[in-house]
DNA sequence: AAATTATATTAAAACCATTCTAAACTGTTG
DNA sequence: CAACAGTTTAGAATGGTTTTAATATAATTT
């Protein structure tokens, strides 16, 4: 299972000081440029959905013509700025706490997220 | 302006007791099934733009490969239904008030948006 | 009401992120 | 080191959305 390309992927995610927020597109041009290697997009598709699902990556949906990805899998929200579409992390602490005061009969809460979006402030 | 399938769009959307949540499939189907008339693809997307930008539908993304619209424009949130895929509507008096309490230079907040997943509750 | 103009509609092609496929390859196990 | 299961790969397929260029329609002018 650890295979050269999964190596790679991981010391590009997880060797970082900090966490942050990429695509998949983000992730082949780092690869390829940083460490000049070839690596196939299904790969690279394979193995983040692979560390998704073994929860080392949150997948954050905003635009639906591309998914974004968190290395920070924490419980939290983000700002999303519009004109860069880039994402910011915010802590649950910076949004306090959000109490559902509705429910659905038969369904449970599996996640609540909070989408904070940006524009320029050009007053 | 006012053409067949504007109007015939505006029966479809505006005509309703309750506002609701489509996608342009769901969109095209009722158009075709209920009216019984045949629609462009292209059209449907133009015009549903077109809405949207005048304030008269409000796009919602929660899924990457699909986008979902609402004829609710006031100022709301969301259960989503994993399992159905539907949306629910979720007012903002059952969701409570929201304060960010984290700012970023040179951007203005310009919406909040809550999306509270379900999942089938089978204890 | 015909002619003109601007705007909409259409089918089909193009787009593009993502997924699938089937063959080649690699790491692991015995 | 042989055999197997799991992985990578290039390229094709998928599917929602957008674009294109031609045709049609509504509004405006003559």
């Amino acid at each position: 299972r650890p295979t050269k390309q999964r190596i790679k992927i991981c010391e590009v995610l997880f060797n970082k000081e900090t966490t942050f927020h990429f695509t998949i597109n983000d992730l082949v041009k780092i690869i390829e440029t940083e460490a000049n290697e070839k690596i196939s997009l299904a790969t690279v598709y394979n193995t983040i959905h692979a560390f998704e699902k073994k929860g080392y990556l949150k997948e954050i949906q905003i635009d639906s013509n591309q998914s974004y990805f968190d290395t920070n899998v924490t419980d939290h929200h983000h700002f999303y700025d519009i004109s860069e579409k880039k994402l910011i992390d915010l802590d649950q602490v910076d949004v306090g706490p959000i109490n559902i005061k509705k429910s659905v009969p038969g369904k449970k809460i599996k996640s609540v997220e909070v989408l904070v979006k940006l524009d320029t402030d050009n007053q």
